[in-house]
RNA sequence: GGUCUUGUGGUGUAGCGGUUAACAUGCCUGACUGUCACUCAGGAGAUCGCGGGUUCGAUUCCCGUCAAGACCGCCA
């Protein structure tokens, strides 16, 4: 019989028709002689009803949750109605049944609010897909490439493929590496993005690119992170900063519409990266709450604590964030908690000061002179039942201790509302990274990001000091995207490389065909790529990877379905001439 | 590589140095004509992740190991 609807559609008005409706038992009521099943498709739920004087009743008795069935009946109106589902007020009245398949008992109960294990349900995946709750997370999912495909090929954007085998490159992430059999001892490996290839295409003189691009990175798991991830990757010709910024903000934009129903209006701030890290503590911060960081260093400077006083002749700094109503919130147990949590950023405590009817008081006030108290009280506007969080130490452990704090607490206090969209561009990011513990300078973005140029000179005099065209989207404290402009002209190319560490050789062997190829008439390019997967997370408010992939891999990398990764075969090494060491 | 949390019937949890290992749900049997997490009665179902140690005795305490998760390192 061919389906007429879905189990989602019919309502009062399909009263009287024939229907044919297809798809699993979600649930049996079987009231002795009156039985009701809860049909389900992708679409929803209708429910059948079989009277006791129906021949089809002996029939129901072998059915059970998770058959499916095909049905054809008449849509006939409930004498009792559910208010909370879009068919609850009609039934299907079945005339004829025939069970498609049976089932074994599922191993988890397919409901949205299954309480089995993330094990269990990984191991059972396809069952778990089943759950109407994931179900809807994969059409967000599909609304939301759909939405950005619509927006980039109304601006004229090309889709391209890049290749998945490709070549290994130096700098960032680790590869995924699959050896070639026709070339016995080399390897391809997985593209940690399309980023080269995008590129070249600027040199063919496509002018604008995008990919929904699978991207493979080898480093360990978190709840936001799988190795294999997808970006809405896109590059642009002839386009500046300025250029890209506004095509991206409208695609953001646009998605937000068409997904969520959201007019976001204003322009999107932007903050520059020098001040998301004094501010906030953070390259990608988040915007929805205050609690800005406070440079105390002058006023720690004026106190008798050794270890203030310390750090700052070491060259550190002392910084402080206000808690409102945080004296209220936080005991001395509490604090003491949040101080184990900034330990886990190498801060080596948490000075705090309490602000209670007109005095202050806390762990280091007996080293604070009335007159530094009063300096304190001026400096970060406190009033009563404020809470002060002191960490002193090396600049990049303040930032990320405070910077992580001030998100944990906001996230305790839910001071945050996941309706709140604060997108944000970080732009004038540092070209490099002094790594002291590697001794040599490192990409900020990637080598191929272009030096401002009113920086060109630094490139040659303080590589520390050069200013990136270079920019990220954040949103709620999540890096949503980043891109650059990149360098067209082989000559800056070649100091960047130079500055690296990347000798000529290198330089040669790895990326020989870019250097080459900028030579014949590059434009000046640059583009963006935006974490696909963190999107659809946002647009859920799922703070978990795993609800946004259907087929996720565990902290270990492993997926416990088909349980990849595995031995092979003997023969299988043999014909790639590997050898595998016990 | 490191830190922390968890592992008990199919599923999810409780529990305790000596128990008949508890509860919910699912499953099976029976009853039930308006349910929608149907209800009611009965029943089956667990070598307490694995290995070792302490102990008269370990599911419980200790060590190791495996697996899952969260985080740090790593990663844009």
């Amino acid at each position: 019989m061919k389906r007429t609807h879905n189990n989602g559609e019919l309502t009062i008005h399909n009263i009287g028709e024939t229907v044919v409706l297809k798809g699993w038992v979600a649930k049996k009521r079987d009231l002795g002689g009156l039985v009701f099943i809860d049909l389900r498709d992708i679409k929803g739920i209708t429910q059948l009803a079989f009277n006791p004087t129906s021949s089809l009743y002996e029939k129901t008795l072998e059915i059970k949750n998770e058959y499916v069935l095909e049905i054809k009946g008449k849509v006939i109106e409930r004498s009792s109605k559910n208010k909370n589902i879009p068919t609850g007020e009609i039934e299907v009245e079945v005339e004829e049944l025939i069970v498609l398949n049976t089932a074994k008992q599922p191993p988890i109960m397919i409901q949205d609010d299954t309480d089995a294990l993330e094990e269990t349900r990984l191991k059972y995946r396809y069952l778990d897909l089943r759950r109407p709750v994931l179900q809807n997370n994969f059409l967000v999912r599909h609304q939301t490439v759909k939405a950005v495909r619509e927006f980039l090929n109304q601006e004229d954007f090309i889709d391209f493929e890049t290749p998945i085998l490709t070549k290994s490159t130096p700098e960032g992430a680790r590869d995924y590496l699959v050896p070639s059999r026709v070339n016995l001892g080399t390897f391809y490996a997985l593209p940690q993005s399309p980023q080269i290839f995008k590129q070249l295409l600027m040199i063919s003189g496509f002018e604008k690119y995008y990919q929904i691009a699978k991207c493979f990175r080898d480093e360990d798991l978190r709840s936001d992170r799988q190795p294999e991830f997808t970006q809405i990757d896109i590059e642009t010709s002839f386009l500046n900063q300025e250029e890209i910024l506004d095509v991206s903000e409208r695609m953001i934009k646009h998605v937000m519409k068409s997904v969520k129903g959201i007019d976001l209006t204003e322009k999107f701030p932007r903050i520059t990266y020098q001040e998301a890290m004094d501010k906030y503590g953070s390259d990608k911060p988040d915007t929805r709450f205050e609690m800005y960081l406070e440079n105390l260093s002058s006023i720690a400077a004026k106190t008798t604590f050794s270890v203030f006083l310390n750090t700052l002749e070491h060259g550190g700094i002392v910084k402080g964030i206000k808690v409102q109503n945080g004296a209220n919130l936080y005991s001395r147990k509490g604090i003491d908690q949040l101080t184990d949590y900034v330990k886990k950023f190498k801060a080596n405590g948490l000075a705090f000061l309490k602000m209670q009817d007109d005095v202050l008081s806390g762990s280091i006030i007996k080293f604070l002179e009335k007159e530094v108290q009063a300096e304190l009280i001026e400096t970060m506007g406190l009033v009563n039942n404020d809470l002060v969080l002191i960490v002193s130490d090396k600049e990049n452990v303040v930032a990320q201790s405070l910077g992580n704090l001030r998100r944990y607490i906001a996230r305790e206090q839910k001071m945050m509302d996941e309706e709140d969209y604060d997108f944000l561009w970080v732009i004038d990011w540092p070209m490099f990274e002094y790594k002291e513990d590697q001794g040599r300078y490192f990409s900020h973005h990637h080598p191929f990001t272009m030096v401002q140029e009113k920086h060109l000179d630094d490139l040659y005099h303080a590589p520390e000091k050069a200013i990136a065209y270079c920019y990220d989207l954040v949103v709620q404290g999540q890096e949503l995207g980043g891109g650059s402009i990149r360098i067209h002209q082989e000559e800056i190319q070649n100091r960047v490389f130079d500055i690296l560490g990347i000798s000529k050789e290198e330089q040669q062997i790895k990326f020989g065909f870019l250097l080459d190829a900028l030579k014949y008439g590059t434009p000046p390019h640059g583009g963006i790529a935006f974490g696909l997967d963190r999107l659809v997370m946002l647009l859920l408010h799922t703070e978990n990877i795993r609800d946004v992939v259907a087929f996720p891999k565990t902290n270990s990398a492993q997926c416990l379905l088909t349980e990849a990764p595995s031995m092979v075969a003997d023969d299988q090494l043999l014909e790639l001439a590997i050898k595998t060491i016990k």
